[in-house]
RNA sequence: GCGCCUGUAGCUCAGCUGGAUAGAGCAACGGACUUCUAAUCCGUAGGCCGCAGGUUCGAGUCCUGCCAGGCGUACCA
């Protein structure tokens, strides 16, 4: 029987009862656990009954529990005031749970939810002028993470990224290195190439702070690039290759993957004529300025001061775009080019005003799709000293935090390695699951609306509610697993009747509950949902494992089903794990 | 001004569509390694759940008003 069957075993039989009681098949009502597990297995509040039965919910819990009739699965039911509390016999409750998860393995927690939909993420989108920061981390831990909970839901997903790799601030620092430069790259100067690039744009800002023409400059550049100047285009590209070789040894480091990319480059003309189009047909307008602009409907989105309807430039007096000008013509790439089912933009809170009003026009140029994106918003990430700001060096850079993140896991692991035993590849291989495990958990364990304060001692710490703590559960059950040698090959033949103390009812509360939490991350597009209940699984193990010994356990019986219980919670560790982007070691 | 978000223990946060005594981690203090990995566990201490009303048998949770902070409010991205 399933964690599923199990549960609404007890939901019919509850259901009989009171039917029996009351002539009347009760309302929909749901099944939860008492708040402790001496009370028993599961529970049921009675008010929705109450209201229906037209009688005190305390004395509905007691003529249920008096009329029930013990079967093979219901060993027995309390009323506890209002609650209706069920035990089940362990074998039935712990047999069944751990066979279905120990078959299922990883994809227990799984669900078809979303069978057949199609639905492109789109996250990360990074500028071409400068390495990534912190933000970036937490916006691709997000992206990654809400990928793989809505493949386990069973959506077809594309991960996209959107590479802002146009524009001004691409020009400044192409200018700086033109300039200043001389024949300098990447290589001469041993740095990642978005370092070197990232450098030359700060460059840029100093020397305009001292240099008048300097942005001036900048505009004549832009304006080469987009008449398509080869040697502009040259420097560009050669640029921009250097930037991009460097991404992709960030993402590789912290387990960033994608699909497809999308380049504003290659989408900004597409964008302008969608607004020529929908000019013509009067979606759009020219104001006084000579700006096309988009009217705002009121009845959304408010009106200006004068009674106006609010506005916005979707494309300046010269014809030149805007962001929101290439982002109309991928929305529409995306979806013409996937067949999507919907389509999210994992991207900050601070633009959540702009996609509002890109979902607007897209409606209103007749796409009807414009219902099915969503944008993922996420709150900002603070120092200590405030808000980041790139131009002013107060940031914190990807690379530099997994890197140190690293130093601080390689001297844990040298720390409990005294005989220095392990090879340098295996402490290297160990750190680099741990730093960047430790990196994303910190940053997925909040819901996404939430701002974080980035506290650097508590972001490095792998102690308590941390990914490190988690993978530490996962490694002691693998430790113990090994030294089991196939004895936990036959989950059928195993007695489980042996199992039920409160150590052990507790921790196979928290595997039932998974897949449920699984579903809410995935409802609420928040993935805190799951780093909250792995780190509860993982706790509620290492109070089972300080308490009661497995492989040294009173009796062989008593062994072998333990065996069965840490083998399933080792399971919903990885796989929930897996699901935040990040993996197991089976030794820490 | 308006819109969105946030306000729970000293700090960082959970608290599911209202329900059993408001929970965790960190920090503090006191304990537990001859025992399956102490990156662990146990205990102590710490809360007018921003404030005030309202709805309800029942509110941290829902409604209204206020206070404080953050973000946004378009020809930046």
């Amino acid at each position: 029987m399933s964690v599923r069957k199990l549960k609404d075993t007890v939901l019919v039989k509850i259901s009989e009862t009171a039917e029996k009681l009351f002539g009347q098949v009760p309302d929909q009502f749901e099944i939860s656990f008492p708040p402790n597990t001496d009370l028993g297995h599961f529970a049921v509040e009675c008010f929705g009954l109450a209201k229906q039965f037209r009688k005190s919910p305390a004395e509905i819990a007691k003529k249920i529990t008096e009329k029930i009739a013990p079967d093979d699965v219901i060993q027995e039911a309390n009323a506890s005031g209002p609650y209706l509390n069920i035990k089940l016999f362990p074998d039935v409750l712990f047999g069944d749970v751990c066979s279905e998860i120990i078959s299922e393995n990883h994809k227990y927690g799984e669900s078809s939810h979303g069978q057949g939909t199609r639905v492109m993420v789109e996250y990360l989108s990074p500028n071409t002028n400068k390495p990534l920061h912190l933000g970036h981390l937490r916006n691709g831990a997000l992206g990654m993470s809400i990928s793989k909970i809505l493949e386990a839901t069973g959506h077809w997903v594309v991960k996209a990224n959107l590479i802002n790799d146009r524009g001004v601030h691409i020009c400044k620092s192409m200018l700086a290195w033109k300039r200043w430069g001389g024949n300098s790259t990447p290589e001469s100067e041993g740095l990642k190439g978005d370092q070197f690039v990232g450098n030359w744009y700060v460059r840029f800002a100093q020397e305009a702070d001292k240099i008048q023409n300097l942005e001036d400059d900048v505009q004549t550049m832009l304006q080469q690039w987009e008449a398509g100047d080869p040697e502009t285009v040259k420097l560009w590209k050669t640029m921009n290759n250097w930037v991009y070789d460097g991404f992709a040894e960030t993402y590789k480091n912290f387990g960033l993957e994608f699909d497809v990319f999308y380049y504003e480059s290659a989408t900004y003309k597409m964008g302008k004529d969608v607004i020529q189009k929908g000019l013509a047909k009067n979606v759009f307008s020219k104001d006084d300025h000579g700006n096309t602009v988009f009217h705002l409907p009121t009845a959304e989105f408010g009106q200006e001061k004068s009674g106006d309807a609010k506005k916005v430039t979707v494309l300046r007096p010269d014809d030149t775009s805007l962001y929101i000008t290439q982002d109309i013509a991928t929305s529409i790439l995306k979806i013409e080019e996937h067949k999507l089912g919907f389509s999210i933009y994992v991207v900050g809170s601070e633009q959540e005003y702009n996609f509002k009003c890109l979902f607007q026009i897209l409606s209103s140029l007749g796409y009807e799709w414009a219902k099915d994106c969503y944008h993922l918003s996420y709150g900002m990430v603070y120092l200590p000293e405030g808000k980041m700001k790139s131009r002013e060096g107060k940031i914190v850079d990807a690379d530099v935090l997994i890197a140190e993140m690293k130093k601080l896991a390689v001297a844990e692991i040298r720390q409990r390695d005294p005989e220095d035993r392990l090879s340098d590849n295996e402490i290297n291989h160990r750190a680099k699951k741990i730093s960047v495990g430790a990196i994303k958990f910190y940053l997925l364990r909040v819901r996404p609306t939430q701002t974080i304060n980035f506290d650097p001692a508590e972001s490095i710490s792998f102690d308590g509610f941390t990914g490190p703590y988690c993978q530490y559960a996962y490694a002691r059950i693998c430790g113990i697993l090994a030294k089991a040698h196939g004895r936990t090959n036959n989950v059928h033949g195993c007695d489980f009747s042996v199992l039920g103390n409160p150590e052990e009812l507790l921790l196979l509360q928290k595997l039932i509950q998974f897949p449920e939490e699984v579903n809410n991350a995935v409802e609420e597009f928040n993935p805190s949902k799951i780093a909250v209940h792995i780190f509860n699984t993982a706790k509620a193990f290492n109070q089972f494992y300080n308490k009661h010994h497995v492989l040294r356990a009173e009796n062989e019986k008593l062994v072998t089903a333990r065996l069965m219980l840490i083998k399933a919670t080792a399971v919903v560790l990885k796989k929930g794990l897996e699901l935040l982007g990040i993996e197991v070691l089976e030794n820490m």
